[in-house]
DNA sequence: GTCTATATACAGATAGAC
DNA sequence: GTCTATCTGTATATAGAC
């Protein structure tokens, strides 16, 4: 039975690499195929014959599909959202620029790391499973909860209404988040400047009527 | 081997029902299922069990794990989102109630419907799989985006700024769908009135120091 | 460093008896 | 209307040769 699609299609692939070069590039075909196909959808079949090696030999580098997983879904996401927390408080930590001016960046930020991370938080999303691997509800939205709780407080002009931070946080995770998805899953490129501008007015101003 | 939970240790799924009640009964239980561990998780062996009959006899009843999700899920969703779609365009085309009390029944209307969905969202979203079933991306996400696209300009003061009815359209449906799925991770209940007037007041007014 | 062959496991689905 | 027994497909992971 000959296979139509053999390991070595990709002419790159055929190299000897070293160990550690191996798994560089294993991660890295694993996150495509992850991010392409989900979680569950990902085979390791898949990620292997893109890496052009055997399933076998890719199981001499990682134990687990679980593992290779974390290297490559969970860790990258997690260093963004680091980043995020960082520059955003240096940011709010700032004197040298208008609050106002402030706001405006968090918010560019804020889109921007969403934009950044979108895709592997779809792939994230995919996740299911046995019931474990609750990643999106058990630690990347805890996180960018706190992150901007921390921050929200100190730069924008809340608490000046009637509105609870929590609601204001998952506004503004809401917001981006859903925005950054959509453009993903229409293949629609995000001008972060000018959606942050846009979504920087409707918060700071409104859109609509004013109730009495 | 005795196995440890056996069909029928629910009593009251010991009777013997019509071919109709059972079908209904399933699907029932398979929503349950569904819910509770995301299309994924789901075994068929479990609705089975919970229903208190065989595997075998579940494919009596259904061809397909697939068309189980179809009732179980899809078309509850459909209903759903058809009846916040009437509700919405009944509400715009109102002239005894005041325009601003309109655009604040209607973020109440979104985000009761989004609390009500949010379940079989997060169950929905869980479904990965082989690449097919973009339920969330194909389906769902266009037809809110529909719905509220065609309200929005009605009742909204929209387009008074400069934004993207697009934009606005996917900020609504990520701040209302965000909230919902929040409280559900978190298992909090939503207080859908006053959330929604705190959402319209986000909206109307902003929150947040207004730009020069 | 890389492969072929295979073990293991389990889920979805069917056959046929009662 | 419901069950017992079983098949088939497929995915992850391992053993051992080259």
């Amino acid at each position: 039975m000959t296979r139509s699609i053999a390991p070595g299609d990709r002419p790159e692939a055929r190299k000897r690499l070293t160990a550690a070069e191996r798994r560089t590039q294993i991660i890295a075909m694993a996150r495509e195929v992850f991010v392409e196909e989900g979680v569950n959808g990902a085979r390791s079949r898949d990620i292997a014959d893109r890496a052009g090696i055997t399933e076998a030999y890719l199981y001499r580098h990682f134990h687990s599909k679980d593992e290779l997983f974390q290297l490559a879904i969970d860790e990258p996401l997690d260093r963004m959202i680091t980043v995020l927390s960082n520059d955003t408080r240096e940011l709010a930590a700032r004197n040298d620029v208008d609050r106002v001016e402030v706001v405006r960046r968090t918010h560019e930020l804020l889109l921007g790391c969403m934009v950044e991370i979108a895709p592997l938080v779809a792939a994230a999303l995919l996740s299911g499973g046995t019931g474990k691997n609750q990643f999106y509800a058990d630690y990347l939205f805890p996180r960018l909860r706190d992150v901007l709780a921390l921050v929200i407080p100190d730069i924008t002009g809340y608490p000046t209404k009637a509105i609870e931070l929590d609601l204001f946080v998952d506004a503004m995770i809401g917001i981006h988040l859903t925005i950054a998805l959509e453009h993903l899953l229409e293949n629609k490129p995000v001008d972060v400047p000018v959606v942050a501008e846009q979504v920087t007015t409707m918060f700071a101003v409104g859109v609509g009527r004013r109730p009495r």
